[in-house]
RNA sequence: UGGGGAAUCGUUCAAUGGUAGGACAACGGACUCUGACUCCGUUUAUUAAGGUUCGAAUCCUUAUUCCCCAGCCA
């Protein structure tokens, strides 16, 4: 990625790095990576992430590692690595050959681990898991030590080999570092190293039956990789001392540090992995990729940029403080970028049919629009008119309240980018009374012009013609919870799902233009909001996504949701 | 309850002993062939109480609130 894709920033951890650039600190390197664990898919918290590290790298002529954390092979895949992957790649980052994995390192890890045996700084340890969770102590009260914390170095030896060896059931026994059964910190009271557990792994297949922890695993690769700020988030804050303590034991010269910051939360969605598996395992959403999910490949999917995402990743900062963002931020975001980059069309999501009386039976023009307001570069296209139209439900009324400016009886309105048109009468369903069509007239001075006598025509409305446009599948997203913090109620989570996240409509019309529209492209459908192309499109019957809304002060004032 | 963190507009981020500022949101208005965009303007904050100081969001003291830790997950 170019420098200028970069949105340098200042924040706590760039401070740091800066006093040490001071000091000539790590002789002025700066390594980061990113440390995925492959077990699913990344979302725009780890989104946060990815910018704070790559960024930091770029900002700082440094590196980024990309680090698979795959220690634990349980639900870890190559499926995940690859999304992962993919991923990161579409949010613009790269990192060049530097793509590791810690399985890589299982070999050396566990050298490191003997060495540590060695020093007296580590233990096999018999008790079983109830047992050193008995054994491990409360809040308030000090641990005990195990009976088998003293075996002497040659047995403890003898035992992890024969652990590696497979010798042993899952949870016969653990190597455990030997620090403090009385620490205050809970984290430090002699934590497990390693475990046994009989799964194969997707990339160490069955050579291994013994596997590091994170805490063990993490920091010797951080130190393998000469990585010189380890930067995770605030849950790790206690086992820093930890981290520092293996370091500390095996790593001579340069050690890396790890700095802690707040996880992104946002408002009506969840970012725990636990609970987006939930949503996918149990078919909440349609997979992944679902476009009302907060993955990266479902908001990709939804329309949504690299380049919006990146700056709202700029925006939101870097801090200590647990927060909550408003999901307006991200809106606003891409808002911004799809207003500057997304071509203009017209769209009718719920077609009410207009028959132009004066207009001539078999006459069709062109007219030539741009396709972007305030950018004559992005060209223009020819939209064709006819004597019988579509237009939005919502801009008719029959009795439109005061500040309505769009038609009713007795009413005009302009026909963007066409003529203005004057209501004339209506045609209702014999069953239903429901409006079905409405008669207009047209007036032919007002192609390019404003009318000639002067008179305003205060509304704009958007239309396709009837014979001419390609029906079309249209999306409507919405949050896909129902209250702001679904992740921090005591309920359960699922329940604040919301009903309405998505509606389908599917008798849409949009203007001839967007026929073979191809996949992620995106569109402002005008009035409506920005639309992209979604994958389930086929030829000739485009489906459109719903990436976000247009702002909408019409809509804040009646209290209507949307179109 | 022991330990580790964090407290600044509605939401976030800044101010590093010297005018509390930005973004988003909200609310007015201007403009407009998108009720969009753009532009102009307005409202709103230092958790509390003491102390140090010419001067405190910042330093000290005492409270209060919130988050994290008792996986052989990361």
């Amino acid at each position: 990625m170019t420098q200028a894709m970069i949105l340098f920033s200042s924040d706590f951890i760039r401070d740091i790095i800066e006093d040490d650039l001071q000091t000539n600190k790590n002789e002025g390197r700066v390594a980061t990576r990113f440390p995925p664990e492959p077990n699913g898919y990344i979302h725009i918290g780890h989104a946060k992430s990815v910018c704070l590290n790559f960024g930091i790298a770029a900002q700082y002529q440094g590196t980024c590692n990309l680090r698979l954390d795959d220690t634990d092979p349980l639900g870890e895949s190559m499926e995940f690595v690859e999304s992962i992957i993919r991923d990161i790649r579409w949010l613009g980052f790269d990192w060049g050959d530097r793509l590791f994995y810690a399985s890589d390192y299982f070999e050396k890890i566990y050298q490191f681990a003997v060495e540590l045996i060695k020093s007296g700084n580590a233990y096999v340890c018999s008790l079983s898991p109830d047992e050193v969770r008995e054994q491990r102590g409360t809040f308030t009260e000090p641990g005990k030590e195990s009976p088998y914390r003293n075996r002497s170095v040659e047995e403890n030896l003898d035992m992890f080999q024969r652990m590696r060896a497979g010798e042993f059931a899952d949870g016969a026994h653990t190597l455990r570092a030997k620090i403090d059964m009385a620490s205050p910190n809970i984290v430090m009271r002699d934590p497990v190293i390693y475990r046994i557990k009989r799964e194969p792994h997707y990339r160490t297949a069955t050579k291994w039956v013994i596997y590091p922890m994170y805490d063990f695993a993490h920091c010797l690769s951080d130190a393998l990789e000469g990585i010189t700020y380890s930067i995770c988030t605030l849950e790790f804050e206690n086992n820093r001392p930890l981290y520092d303590w293996i370091v500390g034991k095996l790593i001579t010269g340069l050690r890396p540090r790890q700095i802690e910051f707040a996880r992104l939360n946002l408002s009506y969605t969840v970012l725990s992995k636990r609970r987006l598996i939930e949503l996918v395992k149990k078919d909440y959403v349609q997979g992944w990729d679902d476009p009302r999910m907060p993955t990266v490949t479902g908001m990709r999917r939804r329309g949504y940029t690299p380049e919006a995402i990146r700056k709202f990743c700029a925006e939101i900062g870097v801090a200590k403080n647990d927060n909550l963002i408003d999901v307006a931020l991200l809106e606003h975001c891409v808002r911004e970028d799809l207003n500057d980059r997304a071509p203009r069309a017209m769209c009718v999501l719920r077609p009410l049919r207009v028959v132009i009386d004066n207009y001539p039976e078999n006459q069709m023009e062109q007219f030539e629009c741009a396709n972007h307001p305030q950018n004559p570069e992005m060209g223009t296209r020819k939209i064709p008119f006819s004597r019988v139209l579509y237009i939005e439900r919502d801009d008719f009324m029959e009795n439109p309240p005061k500040k309505y400016h769009r038609l009713g009886p007795g009413r005009e309105v302009r026909l963007r980018n066409a003529y203005v048109i004057k209501y004339e009468s209506m045609v209702r369903d014999d069953r239903t009374d429901e409006v079905i069509e409405l008669h207009c007239t047209y007036d032919p001075q007002t192609r390019n012009a404003s009318p000639a006598d002067g008179r305003k025509v205060p509304g704009v409305i958007h239309w396709v013609s009837a014979q001419q446009s390609v029906p079309a599948e249209v999306r409507l997203y919405d949050r896909l919870f129902s209250i702001e913090d679904p992740g921090s109620e005591g309920e359960d989570f699922i329940n604040h799902l919301n009903p309405n996240s998505l509606e389908i409509l599917t008798t849409c019309y949009v203007e001839t233009n967007l026929k073979n529209a191809g996949p992620e492209s995106q569109y402002q459908f005008e009035r409506l909001g920005y639309f992209c192309v979604d994958m389930d499109t086929v030829a000739g019957k485009p489906v459109f996504n719903r990436v976000v809304q247009l702002r909408d002060s019409w809509a804040k004032i009646t209290g209507s949701k949307d179109y």
